[in-house]
DNA sequence: GTCGAAGTACGATGGATCTCGTACACCGGC
DNA sequence: GCCGGTGTACGAGATCCATCGTACTTCGAC
């Protein structure tokens, strides 16, 4: 259910595939460019909607649409509209049921890659 | 150890990445190709290795080179000549110690996907 | 030594992808 | 109504990638 504090979401509509629709293949190839990685660390962090504009990432601003895109074609995340601000937020449910323990195991993996990275 | 059955290795070589050079990013591109991921599931269900002439892919014999090059290079499983054979295996303890839990999630989720859309 | 089986190397080709800049659209606040 | 912030659309460029066919190498068997 909706809070009612957040901004309603406006008449602009997004494609997103069905439940149904995800494909295995499609997820890991959204996760396996780094941007989206970190992107896709982010939102499973967050726990709620992010807008786009929070992320620093080193792309611009064309090229970051470009990856958000890529993440909601693939089922990865729900996008939805919000005021001016575009909201993100990862489809926990949808992938666990389809892929279940996936989406932790990929976070965890991530994470140790990270700490391994830093600790060179 | 090797057993005694098995043809020895000729002196051909193979470029290996080392545990620690091995990337999250490389293993989820490699696996986002559904010819690559169904050689994937096949080396996890045998166990053991396999040549890669046992596979029946539907693509060309240069292709499928070119997709265990992929799999080797991202460390995703490990290639050794045994006579005229090329034999294959998944690195499973490599990518244990470096992404716990990934591989079996990756691979019921990819089982779960077969099963849902072979009854459909 | 010759042959066949297994796999590689190489180049080509068509398509996807990542990146950007510029110009534009949408919306809330003033 | 206008401005600024947020994000898009579009085109372009460079690179990567999956695919193939052909010619070649390597090795075991005979």
């Amino acid at each position: 259910m909706q809070t009612q504090t957040r901004p309603p979401s406006t008449g602009r509509s997004l494609e997103h595939p069905e439940r149904d629709e995800i494909r295995l293949e499609s997820v890991l190839h959204a996760l396996s460019d780094p941007v989206r990685l970190t992107i896709f660390r982010s939102l499973a962090r967050a726990e709620d909607e992010l807008s786009c504009s929070v992320f620093e990432l080193p792309v611009s601003k064309s090229t970051t649409t470009h990856h958000f895109r890529v993440l909601r074609e693939s089922g990865v995340i729900h996008q939805i509209y919000r005021g001016t601000a575009k909201m993100n937020a990862l489809r926990r449910d949808d992938l666990e049921a389809l892929f279940p323990g996936l989406l932790d195991a990929l976070l965890t993996s991530a994470a140790h890659q990270a700490d391994r990275l830093a600790n060179d």
